[in-house]
DNA sequence: TCCTGTGAACAACTTCACAGCG
DNA sequence: CGCTGTGAAGTTGTTCACAGGA
């Protein structure tokens, strides 16, 4: 198979988004160029991108919602839950704690923090354990993804931990400065950088 | 001027982050392969993306990095404070008005709830308002980027009264759905689109 | 000499346009 | 006929390779 584009990958998100909406009114059959509407893009790329991973749409027809909805999941590998850790119990880490990722496959099972007050209690049902327990835990509960929200001058150690305790991925909150000991998908979420390209283009003429 | 690649637009943040951190070892001078390793990405493409926008470096020697420091921000209009308005104070609103984002150049002035038990208060001593006071405050106070913290159901209309408060740019964490009456640029944070590709990275076989 | 800035080559991604199937 | 799936064309973004200035 063709490599992927990684454009592609997140379209497919956006296009889970949509089914999941157009699934509430009732339909049953959805064609390329509404989706594409409903993304702002055109069809023949929504028809692109799905036919990197086989023929899943009827010709003169369109394709079955539902069946198009198992295909994405199982191509972003959401079709069962995945178990997921998170360091630093923070503003974010705590917000993200009480946030339903579950609704999108993924279960945060522990979180972590290096203040003895908050090591031992819970929320939201998640059970905060100290961040030199990551390795064992992550082992122990057979956590796949990690997620960083510790400041920025510790989110190396914790990357190492996570490596070590058998981590899959890392979405990070924080910079990663060093490299990591072992390669893994590392993805982030710069809100900094979100408003410095927003501020941009509010800037620039047209 | 050439169009500028929205990936050139998203290094130049990158490149600032280098900058700032590289300045604290006290260099000077930068040269177009180290900040390309911090980066990792190719010296070719470091010059490319400086090029689009004049001449900064010197031939034989590099860059000097306050001038390049200087000129990213600019590039990126954050050569001044902006004021942003925060409409949504729950889990994710109320971590962001902690976050210390005035470091970056933004200064949130103002916040926005529904909650009558919020209105009023201050958090981080920002003030908290109604939701229907946003286009008022933010002409007020001249608010130019507006960040969406609510529901996604409630979303779009938040998004309109930021634009009838003559907002200029917006940041959202929820899905816009209906388009809006007057364009102005919409980024995105998806946390669940960000797991998401980090699941089918996980899962992919290189 | 060394490193920048940039045409030209190359690679990646998107759109066009239509064959082919239901 | 209508819509998918896909070669081919077109467009956009990156790398190569080197001219040229400090």
């Amino acid at each position: 198979m063709r490599r992927i584009p990684e454009a592609t990958i997140r379209r497919l998100t956006h296009y889970l988004r949509c089914i999941e909406f157009i699934k509430e009114t009732g339909a049953t059959i959805l064609q390329s160029r509404e989706l594409a509407a409903f993304c702002s893009i055109s069809d023949s790329l929504v028809r692109r991108d799905l036919s990197y991973f086989g023929e899943f749409g009827t010709k003169g027809v369109g394709y079955s919602i539902d069946e198009l909805e198992k295909h994405i999941k199982k191509i972003l590998g959401i079709d069962r839950i995945k178990k997921v850790g998170l360091a630093g119990v923070g503003n974010i880490g705590s917000a993200l704690l009480k946030f339903p990722l579950r609704r999108n496959g993924f279960h945060i099972v522990a979180a972590f923090d290096i203040k003895e007050e908050l090591v031992g209690r819970e929320i939201n049902g998640i059970p905060i354990y100290h961040e030199k327990d990551i390795p064992r835990i992550f082992k122990e509960k057979g956590l796949e993804i990690g997620i960083i929200a510790v400041p920025q001058n510790v989110a190396g150690d914790v990357a190492e931990k996570m490596i070590e305790g058998g981590a899959k991925g890392i979405l990070s909150f924080a910079l990663l400065q060093c490299p990591l000991s072992r390669k893994i998908p590392v993805r982030y979420i710069e809100i900094a950088a979100e408003l410095e390209i927003l501020s941009y283009e509010i800037e620039k003429e047209d």
